[in-house]
DNA sequence: TTGCTCCTCACGTCACGTGAGGTGGC
DNA sequence: TTGCTCCTCACGTCACGTGAGGTGGC
């Protein structure tokens, strides 16, 4: 029998380690005197503390151990446990090797936190209260999303949280013609459709939800929108991520009174993984 | 401005976080109602909080990352900390492929607990008073064992922990002449010699430090040790180490009173990294 | 006025490390 | 007798999640 200075130092292990085994019932002296209340270890209670380490190696719970010890888990539950497990180090593995690309991305940076930071959402399905027009300039959307703004400010028994949003059904940095969607963002009860003017109408449509969004805060005048898409680009390249739907921009802050005051718009991009290369 | 609640679905997170990162000084609100403790948040602040979201999704500490959006520090430092992460991420890849080895190869098992659990260790560098010879077989090993444990029951001077090892010169399944040193591993103050009869003594030598040592509990009599040193090199291949030293085996504890009656003992190898395949 | 939202505690998480303050054992 | 070892609290860790119990705002 060993004390348990002992006992932890031919284990390498800390006194407080087996305390604590003790305590969760993990592993519990062979005896404890009852008056000291010193505890004694026996040599044979080594294999069982060696799995404990092992298995905790391995990145197991202390309670899955605990499972794992009792005599009662089934050898078809351990091994349930084990491939679980497998599948979770795996996926670990794959994140981690997600940070390390981050990470690369920003040292390879002249300035490492000039880069844009790209945070992945999802959105729910949602109603869009919008007109789709083709559009000479930016200067048209921006009067648009005003006269919109100003026309309808809020939505009738609309509680929630609506923004004002454009869709960008042709490239954003193709001037010519501008196919935009310009409208509410809504989720809650939503009316069919509302009038503009004599001879604009917004309508109601259903919007999917979507599972992964690449999205970029731009701060700013409205039509500078392009370099921030151009650094969402670059980083999408980086990050093995690809378009794969529709642009929105979120008006999350319109300018203010001027015009040319700051807005805050939150690009948003559909993406899916790129092929492996 | 938004309340927490706008703001934090914006941008998905939870009120409790946003709560809480102004409890660490990480992200304020721009303005707290003194009268109702509201706060309220700007869309300006968005950037900021996708910035902390993205680092913290590179795996910094909210402290690193306060760190790092703090005015103070320098572009070298900043380059300096995600280097270290860097280093960080790439070891915790190789630990996290390591655990997927161990698990993978329990899995291979049919019986996944019937594996041997082999726990590395390091050695320091310990004194070894004992007498080294070549041995017809197990039986004078074991007697060798008993003679000095009952001639030298403890060392004079030595609070330390003691134990019994032997260790195996020739290779310990070599049954026609073994080649074993057989004494006491110690770590204080240890005499040049002990006198173990006539013509036998001990000698003191010094062991050095190991850094990997693969070790193994055996538990039983104490010449079954080869069926257990053949468990530890199946698993030395599929973990990827191999031997790199003179074997070890320290008799945690000794057979009782009979001969026959159960020894514990640690099979310690030191070990280093096989070359990739 | 009635839900809805917000507020501030405060506990729980996981596996121990690290004292503090006191006692047993050789 | 004097170190050494052991004992039992109890706090701290990290980044929040999850109530509890109460109040402000439209």
């Amino acid at each position: 029998m060993f004390r348990i200075g002992d006992f932890s130092k031919i284990a390498q292990v800390s006194g407080r380690l087996l305390r604590y085994y003790e305590e969760i019932g993990l592993l519990s002296p062979e005896f404890t005197d009852p008056q000291t209340g010193y505890r004694y270890y026996s040599a044979q209670q080594l294999p069982r503390l060696n799995r404990i380490l092992v298995l905790k190696e391995l990145g197991l719970s202390l309670e899955q151990i605990a499972r794992l010890l009792d005599d009662h888990t089934s050898p078809d539950e351990i091994r349930g446990m084990l491939t679980l497990r497998k599948a979770q180090i795996e996926q670990s593995v794959q994140e981690e090797m997600e940070r390390l690309r981050g990470v690369e991305a920003r040292l390879n940076q002249l300035d490492v936190l000039q880069q844009p930071d790209v945070v992945l959402k999802s959105a729910p399905a949602q109603h869009f209260l919008a007109i789709r027009e083709v559009l000479p300039d930016m200067e048209a959307v921006k009067r648009r999303v005003r006269s919109i703004a100003t026309t309808i400010p809020t939505i009738v028994g609309q509680p929630n949280l609506s923004h004002i949003a454009v869709l960008a059904h042709s490239p954003i940095y193709e001037p010519a013609a501008l196919d935009v969607e310009i409208g509410y963002l809504l989720t809650g009860k939503t009316p069919d459709s509302a009038r503009l003017s004599e001879e604009y109408t917004l309508t109601r449509r259903e919007l999917p939800a979507i599972e992964t969004l690449a999205t970029l805060i731009h701060v700013g005048r409205i039509n500078d929108g392009h370099q921030t898409y151009g650094a969402l680009g670059t980083w999408m390249e980086q990050n093995r991520w690809q378009i794969s739907g529709t642009g929105r921009e979120i008006l999350v802050q319109l300018p203010q009174r001027d015009e040319e005051d700051e807005a805050v718009i939150e690009l948003q991009y559909p993406v899916s993984r790129s092929p492996q290369e």
